[in-house]
DNA sequence: GTCGATAGTGCCACTGAGTGGCATAAGGCA
DNA sequence: TGCCTTATGCCACTCAGTGGCACTATCGAC
């Protein structure tokens, strides 16, 4: 429906097109900021709509919730993350490095500015409950689609025989990790710009092989349990 | 304050606290019949009251939102669970082993039928995406308190220079492997005890160490990204 | 047992998120 | 220009969640 191929999104649409393309990013630029003021839970909807002068009806059918907005540069990531692996072969590389590569392309292709936004969005998102809620969920839906696109992936090459819960685990794993580098990331201390990011995350992905192994080195749970 | 060592709930209490407990049992159990025949979203907190007889002004002192009634199974186990990994000495055994371990115990402390009320939570959550959410973040929640633990614990004994990070991803990879168990366990056409609960959980834990052949070969992901 | 002190409970009014319906306005297209 | 489609605004409504206050039941002391 909405092909956005990560770039073109300002430029040759119909003119309705536009319109709610601009008061979409009107709504998540006045949301992260007056959340940013006051706090997610003591802004209202109302408040919001009129600063953006739309009608609350317009806000529901542009975002499904008001933790929608506050979260939309997440899903914007997650949206090109899914994208770029659909794209991506699995055969002939370990599916670990094809799971990571995917999210520092989704991360690159990312427009201009969406770190600022994203940065809010994740401290928002950090100090509200309601919104770390939301992210998890969206994350955990993301991760359902991206397995089950890999299982299918995997299909038609070598490894084939993988089992679905072994490439979930993986998955999991590479997410967690950027998790990790999420949160030193958007931490107050540290340079906050695209590269920093990049750089959080190459460190966390060093991480995981280290700790796949000291999940080997473990004996077999079937032996511990009373 | 509510000391619950899971069985002595029904003994020795004050009046008073016996009072609430079971109107807090009560209302456990009719909202998840309740919303099982209605659908969580369907069914209203005025319905639930009024089948309890008791005023939606007590409900809300007794759970924090609607999904927590819906929940409430689970953060029984996640207590228990981490009440279990605090008491337990790190020293001297591989982390994830100890993770599990604690996993088994907490399942096994739950008192009876549990897994009944359980099994219709986990049910709601699956085919509800406000309760999955609130799942999800509450398992975060429990992440962050027993990975604390565990550096703390970890940290008077050998291996102390076990990054948090490394710390989590660990634990994570469990509660993947876990949250792949229940979903198994879950889906009908199976045994739903808790004797199968726990042979899925041998089966997926099972699967952890291989996880690592997945990504063994992967090339360091630095040298990945453009 | 009676009597204050101290809870927990019920009732009521209120805010704010989210929805359905319908009239209206604004693109798109001939 | 005029018609058709689609987004928007407005209104009324449901329901989750909160604050305040009066009420009642428990607990401890006498």
């Amino acid at each position: 429906m909405v092909e956005s191929k990560a770039s073109d999104s300002r430029s040759e649409l119909p003119l309705r097109e536009r319109k709610k393309l601009r008061t979409r990013r009107a709504l998540v630029e006045t949301a992260l900021e007056l959340f940013g003021e006051k706090g997610f839970g003591a802004a209202t909807l109302d408040e919001l709509v009129e600063a953006v002068e739309v009608s609350k009806r317009t806000f529901f059918r542009t975002f499904a919730s008001k933790e929608d907005v506050a979260l939309a540069p997440e899903r914007e990531l997650w949206r090109a993350y899914v994208e770029d692996i659909g794209e991506r072969p699995f055969a002939g590389e370990p599916l670990l490095a094809v799971f990571e590569r995917s999210l520092y392309v989704a991360v690159a292709g990312m427009e201009g500015g969406w770190e600022r936004r994203f940065l809010a969005s994740r401290a928002l998102a950090d100090a509200t409950p309601a919104l770390n809620a939301h992210s998890l969920r969206h994350c955990a839906e993301v991760t359902d689609e991206v397995v089950t696109i890999a299982v299918a992936g995997l299909g038609t090459g070598p490894g084939a025989d993988i089992a679905p819960l072994r490439v979930r685990l993986l998955l999991e794993l590479m997410l967690s990790a950027w998790r990790g580098a999420l949160k030193e990331w958007s931490a107050p201390g540290g340079e906050q710009d695209r590269a920093a990011l990049v750089a959080r995350m190459d460190a966390a992905f060093a991480v995981v092989p280290e700790v796949l192994e000291l999940a080997a080195r473990t004996p077999d749970s079937r032996t511990l349990h009373p």
